[in-house]
DNA sequence: GGCGCGCGTAAAGATCCCGTCAAGACTCGG
DNA sequence: CCGAGTCTTGACGGGATCTTTACGCGCGCC
């Protein structure tokens, strides 16, 4: 399996060790982007933005724990923390400020790749993921509680719109008719899959182009429902 | 932010080890299930679906890379390696097979449960991210429920998917008629092997290149049947 | 070769599930 | 108190799915 080129931050204050981190990244065929205090490192991760971030704890200006913070205001890339500090204190601290992974030095350099590859797998799976879930010419905005169809909002009721919530909320996978009904009658009201009829119906000739022919929200036979959105 | 119980899965032969790891997950709230060997612990991952499992590599009957591969063959579930081994060697091997982590005995409680935290808050973003068997020009999303032949979806009603399921999740090994049934059918239908045949046709359908050639939904005369994945 | 056995294939019947329509009950604001 | 909007309940026809039945083929064995 080849991976993907992904574009790399090493924030490293010590001279020798961030260049042979980036030699060794770039020789895996990734880019590099390097700097050398935390400062630097906040801002080179805004801008860059890269796949991953690789920090040292020891940085001269201010702590590596704060720029790990500091980053996780506002992202969710993959952060793997490199120090020199091996006290198990150190190791749970850093993880537990939103830090992936953690080697301690000195290190191999197999080991770092092997673990630079595991954060970049799951940086693939991860990615995505907004609040608006599109639909051919209808939109569904999570968080603003709206739906819209070409530009124009679609008046929703209550049971609706949570029903729809339900199932954006779990786009393209299948929702069970129970957890459908659980969630928006309650568990009292776990069997009656009538309900999901007739509401389904309703969100469809509101919102598919052909209501006939339900082109995103699709029914599992025997199962459940299940939206799909666009792209 | 307190995390969530989840359920895990302690795969390691050493029963102290074990009940020790054990009683440290559930002092955190998290529900635990054990397994002594490899073989066990490719069943129990399958029936329980824990939200993480840690496994041991030197296990008594395979290796434990071979779990990694055969968990990763249908579920992106995170793995977390415990292990002796400290050769860099070794932990290259395990990352790459699937581990998402890798911690060396003797480890502190504190290191691997900050590790499993971070796990876990992995999954929390992934959630249900796609467990996906690629067989030809089909691939299933066992997660999702979805299936798709050249890019474009396919259908597989309840029983079809179940029978799949079970397939794959023993990815690569053979499952009995007995195995299955039970699995689909229920206990009473335990020797309708007629069902089989019927169902596995339209499996064959659906996903193989060419139906009448199978090569990844292959029957073991007298056995069972065998999923074979790519790769 | 005849035979039984296990498997693949096909198609029809039975069963369950879903979409659809419509009318009654309820809620809430005016 | 009234009415519009909303939710519930019932009934029915069509479709999807599951089950059943039937037949052909290859293989090994007596």
């Amino acid at each position: 399996m080849t991976e993907p080129r992904a574009t790399i931050l090493v924030v490293e204050d010590d001279p020798d060790i961030r260049r042979f981190v980036a030699a060794a990244l770039r020789a895996e065929g990734h880019q590099v982007a390097e700097s050398a205090d935390a400062r630097r490192g906040g801002i080179d991760a805004g801008t860059h933005k890269p796949d991953l971030a690789i920090v040292d704890l020891g940085l001269p200006d201010f702590d590596g724990l704060e720029l790990i913070r500091r980053i996780r205001a506002w992202s969710t890339m993959p952060i793997l923390v490199l120090s020199a500090r091996s006290l198990e204190r150190a190791k749970i601290d850093a993880l537990d400020a939103g830090a992936d992974d953690y080697v301690t030095k000195p290190f191999g350099v197999g080991e770092l790749l092997a673990r630079v590859r595991v954060a970049l797998r799951h940086r693939a799976r991860t990615a995505g993921g907004g609040s608006v879930v599109r639909m051919g010419a209808a939109e569904v905005d999570l968080a603003r509680r709206v739906a819209t169809r070409e530009g124009r909002p679609v008046h929703l009721t209550p049971i609706e719109f949570r029903l729809l919530e339900c199932l954006a909320r779990h786009a393209g996978l299948v929702v069970t008719h129970r957890a459908l009904l659980t969630e928006v009658w309650g568990p009292t009201h776990a069997s009656d899959t009538h309900y999901l009829r007739i509401y389904l119906k309703q969100l469809r000739d509101k919102l598919e182009d052909d209501p006939v022919r339900p082109r995103h929200l699709l029914t599992e036979t025997g199962v459940g429902y299940r939206l799909v959105p666009d792209e």
